[in-house]
DNA sequence: CGTTTTTGCCTTTTT
DNA sequence: GGCAAAAACG
């Protein structure tokens, strides 16, 4: 029973409270994990339920990883059904693919393959790609998946606007091609998990009965379709334990229904609600600052996080010209801290987009400060990796057009853009995956000469290095196909530092084989695992990153660069989703927030180049939301900030005296005049756009000639 | 017909 | 300041 006593009150409330529904409102810093974990082990250790009748789903790969290894640390937990959500999905959906017209070996696609067969698709009916961008229509198909829509179940009014009448059409031609090249995406891997409960009543049972006890981390991340998928698993036994934090929901674009949580106690009669308010992490100034700011949220459970870390240092708030003057601004503050003792990897900057992080690369270069950037760039992202996957898939599942696609000419082979098209061509009318085409035209002597060579060449490789992956190790046909196909030779052969890096990182994935005993399970890790780059745990680097990517880290010392309206909160997500967009970004600037320890340093720049324009902005309400007995505010534009070097001062106001009269008079924070939405203020502006926020009709963006100031 | 060069679009967040 | 699709080139 050693296990409990390091528990406090709450969180031991949360883990002996096995029995019905229950929602652990665990704030940032409150030991979430540890309930978690010690829940588990305290089921297996009461006898209560062994390890393969307990299920229990978070949504990344590294929460699982390190759930796995701290429940270890306090019991035998060998059995134990533990993974996100896709891989448990991915795992139960390979044992009933034929419900599906799949096969058990089906790919599991990814976000780009999704958005390039979405856009040929709509090629191919002749829908104009730049009125309807691809991505769009996607994320409209996505958000249909997420809420448990199959193409059948959209309803008219579902798909009542132009876009939506697009999206339902490209859905169902969608869904029969993935089907044709036995491919899934990530929405149909819970999609179908769901649609197998639900028509499946024996199928269910034996689940229901497995599964005794349920767990779900991060339960204010779950969609309409996982709610509904572990709803159904849980009903029987009702020990269902979900934990999350309302005020750290962040992922609505991706269909997260925040309504989830907050709704638990109506869904789940009798659920018992257990708050965990005593924060290990930060002092008392930066939780007041985040409570401060998240209690203008209206649709929260509501918490206050106290700690006895007791006082500390107040959040800082620093004005700065423009965004190079806010990256070196930031990067002598992290110098200072350096030299203090702070460590390099209990630092970080958290950014709202990816853009933001480059002023910041070139600063810290700059001054020779080692950095990693957390969630970048992928390394299965990466071209070469995605070239010899690509290879892979279509030697497992000839049917895989995407890939086949891809690398039907890398290396160059004489096979081009005509030829794919007459290849797709004749697919599409004989009802053919595009190599089935193929090798019908080969047969028919439809193609000739050096094509029709290069051709049967491709085709006779790929039935070959399918078989050989039946029975040789995977690892050593992998490196057949990088020598066989040409690819290798054709890297070696350029010899630039890129070339040479690539050739390093096919080497690394050999390597990363050879530790599968077969394809199959490592394409299934490629697919579910994504986080391999940059660990943020990495000694003696500075970590910059998005703020969605820090949800669930913390460091002594914590930079939030960007705060102006527009960019922090984003400017799409109050015009596309309004007062609900406006919470989320107000929710993830407190995830920003509670990821301090000791130091929280806010910064806004006045001027910030987006593209190749200037942009002026006011600072980011949430700024104003920090009542001063919290916060120090100052500014690094001249004055009384003591570590601001000379060379500050030249630099910055340099761009400022170069703007004319007549420009710098349209700035941010003046009113202007609008023939018919009449009076506003500017909130940011550019050469010729100006964006206002009117006083009767909102936010709009207007050219500058229509308004006068005021 | 296939390859090289130029243009034109960007950028919210990602399992 | 980057990358993919269209236009020009061979």
């Amino acid at each position: 029973m050693n296990y409990l006593h390091d528990l406090n009150a709450a969180q031991l409330e949360a883990v002996q409270y096995t029995e019905g529904p229950l929602l652990v409102l665990a704030g940032a810093g409150t030991g979430k994990t540890k309930v978690l974990t010690h829940r588990i082990a305290h089921i297996i250790e009461q006898g209560k339920a062994g390890p393969h009748n307990i299920l229990a789903v978070t949504f990344t790969n590294k929460a699982a990883k390190e759930m796995q290894e701290r429940i270890s640390q306090i019991t035998q937990s060998y059995g134990l059904n533990l993974g996100t959500f896709h891989s448990v999905a991915a795992k139960l959906l390979r044992q009933y693919a034929n419900f599906f017209d799949l096969s058990p070996s089906f790919t599991i696609i990814n976000a780009d393959d999704q958005v390039k067969l979405v856009k040929s698709l709509m090629v191919e009916r002749g829908i104009d790609t730049s009125t309807y961008a691809p991505k769009v229509i996607l994320s409209i198909i996505s958000r249909w998946k997420d809420m448990g829509l199959l193409s059948g179940k959209v309803t008219e009014q579902d798909a009542s606007s132009r876009p939506y009448q697009i999206a339902l059409d490209i859905y169902r031609s969608y869904q029969t091609r993935l089907v044709q090249s036995n491919a899934v995406d990530f929405g149909d891997l819970l999609l179908y998990n769901n649609e197998l409960l639900l028509n499946n009543p024996d199928i269910l049972e034996m689940y229901q009965q497995k599964f005794k006890y349920i767990l779900i981390d991060e339960y204010q991340d779950t969609n309409v379709v996982q709610y509904s998928w572990a709803r159904m698993l849980a009903k029987q036994h009702g020990n269902l334990c979900c934990v999350g934090d309302d005020d750290q929901s962040i992922y609505s674009w991706r269909g997260a229904e925040v309504g989830n949580i907050l709704r638990f106690e109506k869904d789940f009669a009798g659920a018992k609600v257990i708050k965990l308010e005593q924060n290990y992490r930060s002092t008392t100034p930066i939780l007041q600052a985040a409570a401060s700011v998240i209690q203008n949220n209206k649709h929260r459970h509501g918490k206050t996080l106290w700690t006895e870390r007791g006082k500390g240092d107040p959040v800082r708030i620093v004005s700065c010209w423009n965004d190079k003057e806010e990256a070196r601004f930031v990067t002598s503050e992290i110098m200072r801290l350096m030299n203090d003792k702070t460590p390099a990897n209990e630092i970080a900057i958290l950014v709202r987009a990816g853009f933001q992080t480059r002023p910041f690369e070139e600063a810290l270069i700059a001054n020779a400060i080692p950095y990693k950037i957390i969630g970048g760039l992928k390394f299965y992202d990466r071209m070469e990796i995605r070239d010899l996957l690509s290879y892979i898939r279509v030697a497992l599942n000839l049917q895989d057009d995407l890939a086949l696609e891809r690398i039907i000419n890398v290396p160059k082979r004489a096979i081009g853009d005509t030829t794919v098209k007459s290849i797709k061509a004749y697919a599409r009318e004989n009802n053919l995956s595009m190599f089935g085409a193929i090798e019908k035209m080969l047969e028919l002597g439809l193609v000739k000469n050096k094509l029709g060579e290069a051709l049967g060449i491709l085709v006779r490789q790929f039935h070959a290095w399918g078989q050989r992956y039946q029975k040789e190790r995977p690892a050593d046909v992998t490196k057949g196909i990088l020598e066989d196909s040409g690819y290798m030779a054709m890297l070696k052969e350029e010899k630039t530092d890129e070339s040479r890096g690539r050739l390093e990182n096919l080497n690394e994935m050999l390597r990363a084989i050879a530790d599968f005993e077969n394809i199959a399970a490592f394409m299934e890790h490629t697919s579910l695992v994504m986080d391999h780059d940059g660990e943020p745990d990495a000694r003696g680097y500075v970590s910059l990153m998005t703020l969605h990517a820090s949800k669930g880290l913390e460091f002594d010392a914590v930079f939030l660069p960007g705060w102006e309206e527009g960019v922090f909160p984003h400017q799409k997500a109050i015009t596309e989703e309004g007062a609900k967009g406006l919470e989320e970004e107000r929710r993830i600037a407190y995830v920003g927030i509670t990821r301090a320890k000791k130091w929280v340093c806010i910064t806004h720049a006045e001027s910030r180049r987006i593209f190749h324009e200037f942009v002026n902005s006011l600072p980011s309400r949430f700024i104003a939301e920090i009542p001063p007995g919290s916060s120090l505010r100052s500014s690094s534009k001249g004055g009384s900030m003591s570590y601001r070097p000379e060379s500050f001062t030249k630099r910055v106001v340099a761009p400022q005296s170069q703007k004319t009269g007549s420009e710098d008079s349209y700035r941010a924070g003046r009113r202007v005049n609008h023939a018919s939405f009449g009076a506003g203020i500017i909130v940011r502006h550019s050469s010729d756009n100006l964006e206002i926020a009117f006083d009767k009709v909102g936010m709009k963006t207007i050219k500058k000639d229509f308004v006068q100031l005021v």
